[in-house]
DNA sequence: GTCACGATTTGT
DNA sequence: CAAATCGTGACG
């Protein structure tokens, strides 16, 4: 079944650990989410929401359950699932599914890009959506994030060290 | 308008 | 280790 929008409306770091094993759907293909990192609010240095609200982070501290799509480094995308109330900041970043490493890369195996940014995932007909099919992750291993300078060394990737259909 | 920079990936 | 490549946000 589809995730509903109250699934994203908790707090960041409860709804990045229960997307592992949740299955990513774009693009007519569905797989499952292995790797996700959690970016908090305005104490998050390295999140983009921290900046307060502008043109491009005005969408994270919107409703939860839609798509943060932004291109980095001027060649890849990456995609975030905004969680939290309307109104409080917070979004989880899809850094990989299973077989494909990488937030840029996953976005290009899935093709998504910048028209796929604030559309909410929790729609039957919508581009891209996250399903349950009631995997789970064995464990879930806790890291520092990767590739960023400020806040880094706090524990929020979470990654699933296998997955129990 | 101008400018520095980045939640990455790939190749040397 | 360095390049590729461009939207965003800060500043004037």
């Amino acid at each position: 079944m589809i995730l509903p929008e109250s699934f994203y409306r908790r707090d960041t770091v409860t709804v990045a650990r229960d997307l592992l094993g949740k299955f990513l759907v774009a693009n007519g293909e569905a797989l499952p989410i292995v790797e996700v990192e959690a970016y908090l609010g305005l104490e998050d240095k390295a999140a983009h929401a921290s900046r307060g609200v502008t043109p491009r982070t005005q969408v994270i501290y919107g409703p939860p359950g839609r798509a943060y799509v932004y291109l980095i480094y001027g060649m890849h995308y990456c995609l975030n699932l905004i969680a939290e109330p309307d109104g409080t900041p917070g979004c989880v970043l899809i850094r990989g599914v299973q077989g494909v490493s990488g937030p840029g890369r996953c976005t290009k195996h899935f093709k998504i890009g910048a028209r796929h940014n604030k559309l909410p995932v929790f729609h039957r007909d919508g581009l891209v959506q996250v399903h349950d099919r009631g995997v789970r992750p064995t464990t879930i291993d806790v890291t520092p994030r990767i590739g960023i300078t400020k806040s880094a060394g706090l524990p929020l990737r979470f990654v699933a060290a296998g997955l129990r259909y």
